[in-house]
DNA sequence: TTGAATTCCTACCTTATGACTCGGATTTAC
DNA sequence: GTAAATCCGAGTCATAAGGTAGGAATTCAA
């Protein structure tokens, strides 16, 4: 849906339903995962007839990790690495913990590094790539 | 619990009671997960009374993710980077795919790297640190 | 040779979560 | 005024994680 968002973003808004057509998803489904990311304010919404929603920023400004963490959660692999969870007091535990903080920070290394226009760019990419593997 | 099985390697089998009783976790419960270790060949077991298991390689040389993979599965955050499953037809899902692909390399690098006897070297090494904090 | 300790096996239960639907209230362009 | 859209709260459904129960098979040790 963000990258639906991102490649119509400068030519105005775009509606669920349109986005539902595209990306072969039910509307009411959509309408429950547009929610998050407009409170936390990376989508505008125009409501009424002619409206839908529209990024909030440039794709280059948004990142796969903010969108994945505000419609995941955390995405933490295991509780005791959530922020203000008690920390566990078994010593045994304390090793594996330093191996999910590793998992995290690998992931959110990734998903950071990711912008909306990346994803942009890559599609575009692929695209060009199969009008070629057609002509060969 | 393979921790555990490390940390007693090379000094006869452990009983899953005697894990139990260490990590807080049931007995039966373990039942389930050792399993599919030992029909992998990770662990060997020992029957009857005074029986248990152990390792079946040295500690350096078992991943913390074959223990992971064996017991969750392929480990792989979509569908559509599972070996085998039918490749998905719409580009922009393709723009994901290499998404996923990325944060699942990142993953099994981090987790392939470190072995049960790495580990085991945290562990002392977080044990010495608490027996200092203790002393100032 | 008996009994206790242990692995092994199959099946079940419970709870949480992800994915998704439904019905309706509200807003706004035309 | 009405159709097109966003908003909202609740409910459904399938699956998986985490865990239990009961009992059969194996082996040591007294």
């Amino acid at each position: 849906m963000m990258f639906e968002l991102a490649k119509r973003h400068g030519s105005g808004t775009m509606s669920l339903k349109d986005i539902a057509k595209n990306q072969e998803l039910s509307e009411t489904y959509l309408e429950q995962l547009i929610a998050p990311l407009r409170k936390a304010g990376l989508v505008n919404s125009i409501r009424g007839a002619q409206g839908g929603y529209e990024l909030s920023k440039k794709p280059e400004d948004i990142t796969v990790g903010e969108i994945i963490r505000l419609l995941e959660g955390p995405l933490a692999p295991s509780d005791c690495v959530v922020d203000g969870e008690p920390e566990c007091t078994k010593a045994e535990y304390c090793v594996t913990r330093t191996i999910w903080e590793r998992i995290m920070g690998s992931i959110n290394n990734v998903i950071d590094s990711i912008t909306l226009r990346d994803m942009i760019n890559d599609y575009y990419k692929l695209e060009k790539k199969k009008g070629e593997d057609r002509n060969e």
